[in-house]
DNA sequence: GCCTAGTATCTCGCTCAGCGAGAGAATACG
DNA sequence: CGTATTCTCTCGCTGAGCGAGATACTAGGC
């Protein structure tokens, strides 16, 4: 596939489309958390710990700098920054004195919460207006997509790891 | 509404297939962007630009700094970097010799197509499994989205600018 | 033509996120 | 026990991005 090509395809518009969406995401919480002082990994910190949160599933310091993609020391600071804010608490962990477990506050939750709720909301009234098999298609589709960008991921980490 | 009743409502899902699909992408952006040593802002930049050059539009640093919201300093760093990597080249403006236009050298075509590429090939690969209809619809889903999410960010951007 | 205001870019000094290396503290396992 | 391993944190550094201001050019009234 070349430019040229790749104009005239009109799937294009639908990669188009989602790259579109992906942006204006980013944007958003881009917007969010200049607004509240935090930066984006901080952000992406606070959606890590409230998704653990909620399926109950305790966090340490390592396990979430794994996930960001952050060193030991990266992974401290930001704890740092998040416990200064207030949105997060490091406690011992009783079993393994080595560790550090993460609780996050009421306030992280809530913060959360303002910014994620009006962004749902919007999505969901949106989407009144699909019909559940329009839904149905919409989310095999989004499922298709997202495997095949990991696929290509994973296909490029494997060539030159 | 509140976290319980998100749990439960099944369009949820969907939401959350589109921070997945959001994640996925970004995360690919990172994993590219790593590999040729350049930033995420660089990458930005880079999509922008051949965006702009497609388009045969003029990027001046001003502008393309403003859409990075980046200041004026960062935006001179930012060009700097990409003309030490041989990606793009700064030639003043002949009618307005204040100005200075950012050319794409042919390098930074080659590699945002050695990016976007296999992406969009995988992405068109996977969407034959879609029938058109399926494909409009996802198209229109898509759009509605988007607006969605747009429309939250302007009326956060209008209480508090 | 000339002076002033406005615009586009760049320079300087600074802050702070994240990295590499390694120290300290606790556990696991021979 | 004592050695290896596993977590976390500290220290010093690099570099992206910011604020303030310098520089260079254009536009418009007189």
């Amino acid at each position: 596939m070349n430019a040229e090509e790749s104009r005239q395809d009109p799937r294009l518009r639908l990669v188009h489309r989602l790259r579109a969406a992906t942006v204006e995401f980013d944007l958003l919480g881009a917007e969010f958390a200049a607004r509240h002082g935090l930066h984006p990994t901080d952000l992406r910190a606070l959606i890590a710990l409230l998704d653990a949160a909620r399926a109950e599933r305790p966090v340490t310091p390592g396990r979430l700098g794994e996930q960001l993609r952050l060193n030991s020391a990266g992974t401290t600071a930001l704890v740092d920054r998040l416990e200064r804010l207030g949105l997060v608490r490091r406690e011992r962990d009783a079993a393994d004195r080595r560790r550090v477990l993460l609780t996050v506050e009421p306030r992280a939750v809530d913060l959360g919460w303002s910014f994620f709720g009006p962004a749902i909301g919007a999505l969901l009234t949106a989407m009144d207006a699909f019909t559940p098999a329009e839904l149905d298609t919409a989310e095999r589709f989004l499922a298709a997509m997202t495997t095949a960008t990991a696929d290509t991921r994973a296909t490029a980490a494997r060539q030159q790891p």
